[in-house]
DNA sequence: TTTAAGGATTGACAAACGTCAGTTCAATAG
DNA sequence: CTATTGAACTGACGTTTGTCAATCCTTAAA
């Protein structure tokens, strides 16, 4: 878990030798950090951040035709916004008839969000 | 806070209406947004991800020439993804005599990790 | 004073991003 | 069947991003 990183003397040091030790970095915290990156990279949109946040709140199923209006983006645009967060894994759709609806897929977010705190 | 969607009647309505009333999104949660999503696209990236697990594990400061071994990257690239954390305003830097110390600002992370859980 | 080290900055470039206009597709009302 | 609607997809655009080689600046050893 840990790096075990050791704070080096803070001489100068001779000519020739190199600064520090070179640390391995363990691959599990890569690969950890690799999702957590892609969630948050999916949240580094106000936009998107936006979109989460009326999904949550609305804990049922949001229709695509209520959440176009909140922004003064196009439909498109929106659409795009809605398929960077679902390639992330953050939130799901379904079509019922001629409406998407959107959802926010529970424990998404759980992993960064325990890292964060 | 809450915006007050009211989801509307699923059948096709009667062309020339609009779909949706419009809804107004409160300014107060724009603002939140734009600050978590500046702070989760900061994070957006494994390799920031990564300086910010060291700085926070350990505690104290933690000097560049220690970070640099620990990615696979040029020396610069690495000044840069600092930079990026600087100026989100996650991590903070002390300059020593010739090494340079960087940390975790305190409660940087904290309004986008209390709006994820 | 000269030399070398740590680290930031600059410039360049390819890749990715946010946005929109236009189009396509699936489903439904008439 | 035809017309229309909600929503996704495509192509194009200007902007931003991640990376490195080269350079610059400050500090400290010799």
């Amino acid at each position: 878990m840990s790096v075990d990183l050791e704070l080096t003397p803070k001489t100068k040091r001779p000519a020739g030798e190199p600064c520090c030790k070179p640390v391995v970095y363990p691959d599990v915290e890569r690969d950890q950090a690799l999702r957590m990156a892609a969630v948050a990279k999916a949240l580094g949109d106000p936009v998107r951040v936006q979109l989460v946040d009326v999904l949550r709140k609305h804990a049922g199923k949001v229709c695509v035709c209520e959440l176009v209006p909140l922004f003064d983006l196009s439909q498109p645009t929106v659409s795009h916004h809605l398929k960077v967060l679902r390639e992330a894994g953050i939130v799901g759709a379904e079509r019922q008839g001629l409406w998407a609806y959107y959802f926010v897929i529970p424990n998404a977010l759980k992993e960064l969000s325990g890292w964060l705190s």
